[in-house]
RNA sequence: GGGCGGAUAGCUCAGCGGUAGAGCGCUGGCCUUACAAGCCGGAUGCCGUGGGUUCGAAACCCUCUCCGCCCA
């Protein structure tokens, strides 16, 4: 591409499709296990194949791919393991919706065919979100994508499930567990979502005693629930309640099943101040009963079937659902002359994540990991600072569910997914657990062996991503080299579900923690605040986004989001700026090929010291910013790397430096001075597209596909150092004269005078400082639109003069007859006001003896600086007022 | 009940011991040949409340109030 054919707007799509999949051909994405360089690897949190890339992915996987491309870019050997995860339940849900309005139900069609469906939606959902990933334009390495129920990744699941089972961590017992009735499956702890406060009723009734007395003939119970009554086999009451003590020991009679139900004391569940003071004990349906239940070995009585209507236990009200057998019980109760009132009563519900069904406490035999023995050392990992959270913060969350960890019910009574490697011989009722498949039992030898037909949580396969996408338990180039990985990128709702988890399946199985950092980033919420969700439709599409600002603009906002605290408030007008701030870059970056097109001849006259000092100022600038990149990108403050490069580009380059060169490049110049000013537009849009490349991948590509002198592709080129130099005196000079500049225009502003009229500016400073400005006069001239002249005396001026009080000089700059000065004497009559301010608060620091004392000599130093400049300020302001006045 | 995070310019947010910052918005002036998706200026803040630590607090500690979240 010629300057002439640069066109005139970045056509962000266009450069998008052009190089993604060109880097893609030439392997820039792969990882070789072989290559030098110090490893630097990740695994992506695997997003569900159920869905479509959200904010949240955006943001992940932005941040993900800017390290990527930065650690590759300072030498490191980077792979990054891409790949979905098969999001059982999540599944189900969207299948059995399907089959729903298909008029079936997975129950009919059967194993084999819901699986062939649940496959089929796989791939087409799969190949979706990755084309939405790609998209985004992550360098993830597409040759390593994994999906959790590839045969590989099931054959590490299964080689953990042996080992646990054979170490003892892992077993099946019957205990009471949370129930998704619609969904059919049992959930585990952290698949039920508790809501507080929600509006219920507290109905009381009586039971009648089975042998009434004179004095006592029933108890009455409070309950939330009182179709569970059906499967009462209890009634406790708190064993120092005097109103109770003569019942404890005695029983009633079930009025509607005739069950014999005993009145027990328990001081820890019941709180005689609850209710009536008893409570009916359900202990199948209830945790806290069935502790009680435990504790007075009382009976379990389940009166529910999988999808929570009463079964045969009910009676008479066998095939009602929850809601209409309480409705039910209720009535006949009343019908028997037991109802005892009710009162309102806010309580907590449990409600299944996925269904959002209240989940129906079922006694049921299931599979759990023994997460307690496993949590020891995932605690101590962090705790020790193996494993680092960023921020530091969320190690709080996560000890704080590790220490109160409970056994994990992994087994799942749904069909996609993992199914148990366990078989239970018909015969003797052996437990078999093998890594192959049995064909009979080893303990009787009987062929009538059944394979347990539930299937495993999701999470227990995402447990082992970090290893089993490396290809583990085979001892693969892979894992010697990148495992453990260096960081692991997610969000904090999941700390407990997948990081901790991760945690403890990687210390157990690999004997070393699966990463060294969890960066933990914020949640994206909409304008209000609110949680994104598509049934609020309040949902922001990042391909949308990508559309119409282009995905460098879409990923520099992510990236300048990324630093706070938990929560994103999306704000679409920032992604507008960005999008503006990249069609700045790319209009610069159009002037400078435009001016570098014809090179000059650099032995044509000599440099001059001003063009050579804007070189030396910019290029101080561009050491400044990388230096403040490369910290930001090593220690997770991606929003500090992205406003460091929009300043620069924005206020440093673009602002000053190209508007500095134009007087360089125009007019009378030497070749030389031209020719130093087309070296340093290169050498700028050289490091630049480097600096930016791992935030703005296509338009960095671009810039550094259309320079010349550039080589191969900018993801493989070097993050730029910066040079060994000090701040110079150019550096500060520059500085001298840019404050020079915005004082002239500044007065200009105020005035309003014309951009055609051109002002003369006179100067009052010391000789070095004006032979400074004499130097740089050409550029005061053409940036301030004025002409320099010193000024000795105040009597060489006219009287009407606007007055710009600097810390090296004074601008005074003759207005006569041109404006309304009325205004000047106010504009400075403010300033001195502010300027007394802070004399004030400065005296008053200084005048403090224990300020002087104790605090540090610079700062000491400083303040006495900046008092002194006060009362120069002062004084030049007041000469300003008196001369106008 | 336990814990965490937030409260800074109209909005969205940085700053986290040495005289308050950005973007957007607002506002005045400019079609200056890289960019009007722009340029040059400007205004705007008891940094949630009350206390404490310190020579010095938006920042550190405590109290309280609101908002949000997690766990039980």
């Amino acid at each position: 591409m010629s300057a002439a054919e640069t066109p005139k707007h970045y056509d962000a799509e266009a450069a998008r499709k052009r190089y993604y999949n060109h880097w893609e051909a030439q392997g820039f994405f792969k990882g070789n296990p072989e290559a030098p360089g110090e490893s630097f690897s990740m695994v992506i949190p695997p997003p569900n194949v159920t869905g479509s890339l959200h904010m949240g992915h955006a943001l992940n996987n932005t941040l993900q791919d800017t390290m990527a491309r930065y650690h590759r870019m300072i030498g490191k050997n980077v792979v990054w393991i891409p790949g979905c995860d098969h999001a059982s339940i999540a599944v189900h849900w969207v299948l059995e919706r399907k089959f729903r309005e298909e008029g079936t139900n997975r129950f009919d069609l059967g194993r084999e065919e819901f699986l062939k469906r649940a496959w089929a939606f796989k791939n087409e959902a799969e190949s979706n979100i990755i084309g939405q990933l790609r998209t985004l334009g992550v360098s993830c390495d597409w040759s390593r994508q994994r999906f959790t129920m590839d045969e590989g990744l099931s054959a590490a699941v299964r080689e953990v499930f042996v080992r646990l089972y054979e170490e003892g961590l892992l077993y099946r017992a019957e205990r009471l567990v949370n129930w998704d009735p619609v969904a059919q499956t049992v959930l585990s702890d952290l698949e039920v979502l508790h809501e507080e406060n929600v509006k219920g009723e507290l109905w009381s009734f009586a039971y009648p005693l089975t042998n009434p007395t004179d004095d006592i003939k029933e108890i009455v119970v409070a309950t939330t629930r009182p179709e569970t009554m059906l499967a009462d086999t209890g009634i406790a009451v708190h064993p120092d309640d005097l109103r109770y003590k003569i019942f404890i020991g005695k029983t009633v009679t079930h009025p509607l099943n005739g069950r014999e139900i005993p009145i027990i004391a328990d001081a820890i569940l019941v709180d005689p101040a609850f209710g009536t003071g008893a409570v009916k004990l359900t202990p199948a349906h209830d945790f806290n009963d069935f502790e009680v239940a435990k504790r007075h070995h009382l009976p379990l009585i389940n009166m529910f079937n999988p999808d929570a209507t009463v079964n045969a236990v009910g009676g008479r009200f066998e095939g009602l659902t929850r809601e209409k057998a309480r409705i039910a019980v209720k009535e006949a109760i009343a019908e028997l002359g037991l109802d005892r009132g009710s009162q309102d009563h806010m309580m907590n519900v449990g409600r299944s994540e996925r269904s959002n069904t209240i989940a129906e406490p079922m006694i049921s035999k299931q599979w759990y990991v023994n997460a307690r023995a496993l949590a020891g050392p995932a605690l101590a990992a962090v705790e020790n600072g193996t494993t680092k959270f960023v921020p530091s913060h969320w190690e709080n969350t996560y000890y704080a569910w590790l220490r109160n960890i409970k056994d994990w019910c992994v087994s799942r009574q749904l069909w996609w997914g993992h199914q148990i490697p366990a078989w239970y011989c018909q015969n003797c009722q052996q437990e078999i657990v093998t890594r192959e498949d049995p064909t009979a039992c080893p303990g009787c030898s009987s062929t009538n062996i059944t394979r347990d037909p539930d299937i495993l949580d999701t999470w227990f396969s995402s447990a082992l991503w970090a290893f089993s996408t490396m290809g583990w338990p085979a001892k693969t180039p892979d894992l010697k080299r990148w495992y453990p990985t260096a960081v692991l990128t997610t969000g904090f709702d999941i700390i407990f579900f997948w990081v901790a988890r991760m945690m403890m399946f990687g210390i157990h199985f690999m004997g070393h923690v699966p990463f060294a950092d969890v960066y933990i980033h914020a949640l994206i919420r909409d304008a209000k605040g609110e949680k994104m969700s598509k049934t609020k439709g309040n949902v922001v599409d990042p391909l949308v986004m990508i559309e119409k600002y282009g995905c460098d603009a879409f990923r520099f906002t992510m990236i300048a989001f990324a630093g706070q605290g938990r929560d994103v408030r999306w704000d679409e007008s920032r992604a507008e700026g960005y999008s503006k701030f990249c069609n700045k870059i790319w209009q610069a970056f159009r002037f400078s090929l435009q001016n570098t097109a014809e090179r000059a001849d650099a032995n044509d006259g000599v440099v001059d010291a001003e063009t050579a000092a804007y070189r030396e100022w910019i290029l101080s600038k561009r050491d400044h910013t990388i230096v403040a990149m490369r910290a930001a990108f090593e220690t997770y403050r991606f929003n500090d790397a992205a406003s460091a490069l929009y300043a620069f580009i924005w206020d440093d380059f673009c602002d000053w430096y190209l508007e500095l060169a134009k007087t360089s490049l125009y007019g009378e110049t030497s070749g030389a001075n031209k020719s130093l000013v087309q070296q340093t537009l290169l050498e700028i849009f050289d490091s630049l597209a480097r600096m930016m490349h791992p935030v703005m991948p296509f338009l960095s590509e671009e810039i550094w596909q259309t320079l010349p002198n550039t080589e191969g592709s900018v993801m493989q080129a070097r993050y730029p150092e910066p040079r060994l130099v000090q701040n110079t005196k150019e550096y500060e000079n520059i500085e001298c004269v840019k404050s020079v500049i915005t004082a002239i225009r500044r007065i200009r502003a105020e005035f309003t005078v014309s951009p055609k009229d051109k002002v003369n500016a006179y100067i009052q400073t010391n000789d070095a400082v004006f032979s400074l400005l004499k130097i740089h006069q050409s550029a005061i001239e053409a940036l301030g639109k004025a002409s320099l002249n010193p000024l000795t005396s105040d009597l060489s001026l006219p009287k009407r003069t606007a007055t710009e009080v600097l810390p090296h000089a004074e601008v005074r700059v003759p207005l006569e007859g041109l404006v309304d000065f009325a205004a000047e004497s106010d504009r400075l009559r403010k300033e001195l006001v502010k300027v007394q301010k802070d004399h004030e608060k400065i005296d008053k620091q200084l005048s403090n003896a224990d300020f002087v004392a104790r605090a540090p000599e610079e700062i000491v130093a400083e303040k006495n600086a900046q008092i002194a400049a006060c009362v120069e300020r002062m004084q030049q302001l007041t000469r300003a007022l008196d001369r106008i006045a």
